[in-house]
DNA sequence: CCAACTGTACCGTCTGGTCGGTAAAGTCAA
DNA sequence: TTGACTTTACCGACCAGACGGTACAGTTGG
């Protein structure tokens, strides 16, 4: 599945990200996409045989990346009581802290076809699962994933309402909430 | 601004709506609205000068809707501690019983220009602070109303990972910990 | 009659996708 | 080694369709 030479993949992949960011997503077109990674139209058909598979990659690209993270940190702090939740949280900042942007190219297909964002939806499905299982106030790690994926979409759409301190506030009271939930 | 025959402008502004949530927001075309309004481009384009001011009113509309319906319920619960949290959680309950329709519109409208939203994000602001000013505990509010986003803009992209009763079980449990948090 | 309104034909632009070509790199038989 | 051939990766011209918007000719209620 992996080409033998990822690198245009990648740059195209990076260039497609940055378009659907900076141009909006009503205007993520492939000249532009081609021309941001420094090829041609052709050569960006080339590797993405159609807009349909380029899309499907970033997605692709974006929950893995987003995977990687989340297992990486829930790893580290396994065996403690609502670790993935903590750990949802906890990744939920880094990636508000590190990267400030936004990862558009999912508007971008969700634009083409909501069908994209399937890969998606699956991911969070499979993410609430296993918080509210290993949580011990399933309930409450409901409420934190729902404020999580507020903070996330409100960002995501260009609604954020809240200034870095507040959202600080929020992941505050979120993680107050959830120690407080313990058992005993 | 009103024009004298509200009949057209309306069953547009519906019709419109129709389109963004079923052709998808990338299929949103002008041809599309005026023959799901069943009239023609040149009778769409007499009340609507262009693409973008009927996106604009796309956005009003469903803005004052969705303002006239919060006002009305604060009105009624008015006095009573976390008045307007309890309303927004309400409302958004509401909503999403009565009218399982999304407000597609709006991401029509952000694909053709996310400045579109600029009066959403304004709303949002003012909404949010009037609930934390008269909330016992403004973090949990603060929480509450991010919990009330992730619903809604998940619900919004398609990326809706709860079923009925998991969004009750997130409602109550909203509401049990507003309640909780009052001052004695 | 007139203004509000609607329909039809059309234009220019943008865009996704096709296609023929090509330069470079590899493969391989003699 | 070398020359013939294939594959890879890419370019650039082009096309067909979609779309926003314009022009203008009706039509009709008051």
């Amino acid at each position: 599945m992996a080409p033998r030479r990822p690198s245009s993949r990648a740059r195209i992949l990076k260039a497609a990200a940055d378009v659907a960011r900076e141009a909006g997503i009503g205007h993520f077109s492939l000249d532009a996409v081609a021309a941001r990674a420094g090829l041609s139209k052709g050569g960006l058909l080339y590797n993405f045989p159609s807009k349909s598979k380029l899309l499907e990659a970033l997605v692709e690209d974006h929950l893995l990346a987003v995977e990687a993270e989340l297992n990486d940190h829930a790893a580290r702090s396994a065996g403690r009581p609502n670790a993935l939740a903590a750990s949802f949280l906890a990744v939920a900042r880094d990636q508000e802290r590190l990267r400030d942007e936004q990862p558009s190219g999912l508007l971008a297909a969700l634009a083409e076809d909501p069908s994209f964002l399937e890969p998606v939806l699956r991911f969070n499905r499979q993410t609430l699962t296993r918080m509210t299982a290993t949580a011990s106030d399933p309930h409450m790690a409901l409420v934190a994933f729902l404020a999580i994926e507020g903070l996330r979409l409100t960002r995501l759409l260009g609604l954020n309402v809240l200034d870095a301190s507040e959202r600080a506030t929020a992941y505050a009271k979120l993680e107050t909430l959830l120690a407080a939930s313990r058992p005993a």
